[in-house]
DNA sequence: AAACATAGGTGTACTATACAACTATTGCTA
DNA sequence: TAGCAATAGTTGTATAGTACACCTATGTTT
């Protein structure tokens, strides 16, 4: 049997699963209950700006029908909220509101205190080299994959 | 606002979910439909033999209501049972059936199958520098953390 | 023996996920 | 340009995973 532990896969399930849980635990611990989903998708928002649906299901790699049913969620919470493109008439641009920004300044330096946290006692370099390595097998994995538009040599 | 993209954080997590999607539909794609966390639970069986639920919820870092839940399944579709253990009445220990058993040839090669895609045109030390990483990371992360039995220093 | 700790299970509730099928648009092409 | 194909998004429905609060049974400690 392979050994599963001297395999980068086995630490990205168990880090991807405790990153999602110390995160949303410690968003819970304020006064902002905001779920790793949620997070993901602001993330994009923050940097990116508004955003259609396909988009976000792109970048989340989720269904669309999840995507539409995280938006509702944070569409209730007043996270951001629906407008209507004016070039076509199908698509809705999410976009945050005043609130959603402000969750900005509370939440990122959360974010950056587990960062710091699961970083210590490793050098620069090595996190240089996990980011790119992960980035590729992100990539090597997407490659000739289906998405959830068909527009994909666009 | 911090570079979230150059941060291995973001790929944890976007590899993390993706390998699950993949490896979940990969499986679905067999005569076998095993989750994710079927598959992690069979990992560690496979690796170091019977376990009780507190160990499983352990190493999965779940909650042990969750594991209970999660054995129930794999009870039901007869990959495991569960025994007494012999020196303490309160434990149950969860060993594989021979049908448990027998999954491991035929889903080791599909997983294994993801990891050579993903790696593809990775250098043997980078992937070495990121297991090592990811490892560190979640060692710790989990440091100091609050466990499923509270004999943490034992 | 009493108090405490641990192993596991139930009740309940909620989130995330996605397939199938649908409507409303837009784009393409014959 | 008329009609068909593609796209954007939603709804119905179903399922898995998650975990909090609380419970019982058993073992451990003082």
């Amino acid at each position: 049997m392979f050994d599963y532990e001297k395999i980068p896969f086995h630490w990205v399930n168990r880090l991807g699963f405790l990153v999602r849980k110390e995160l949303t635990s410690a968003f819970r611990a304020t006064e902002y209950a905001i779920s790793a989903e949620e997070w993901a998708i602001l993330l994009v928002l923050w940097r990116k700006g508004p955003q259609s649906h396909s988009a976000l299901a792109d970048v989340t790699i989720k269904d669309r029908t999840t995507v539409t049913r995280l938006i509702d969620g944070m569409v209730r919470k007043e996270m951001v909220n629906r407008a209507e493109d004016s070039t076509d008439r199908r698509r809705s641009v999410v976009a945050l509101t005043e609130y959603g920004h402000s969750l900005q300044g509370a939440l990122v330096p959360i974010a950056q205190g587990l960062i710091t946290r699961a970083s210590a006692g490793i050098s620069p370099e090595d996190l240089a080299v996990t980011q790119r390595t992960l980035q590729k097998m992100t990539e090597n994995i997407l490659e000739a994959q289906p998405r959830n538009t068909k527009d994909i040599g666009k």
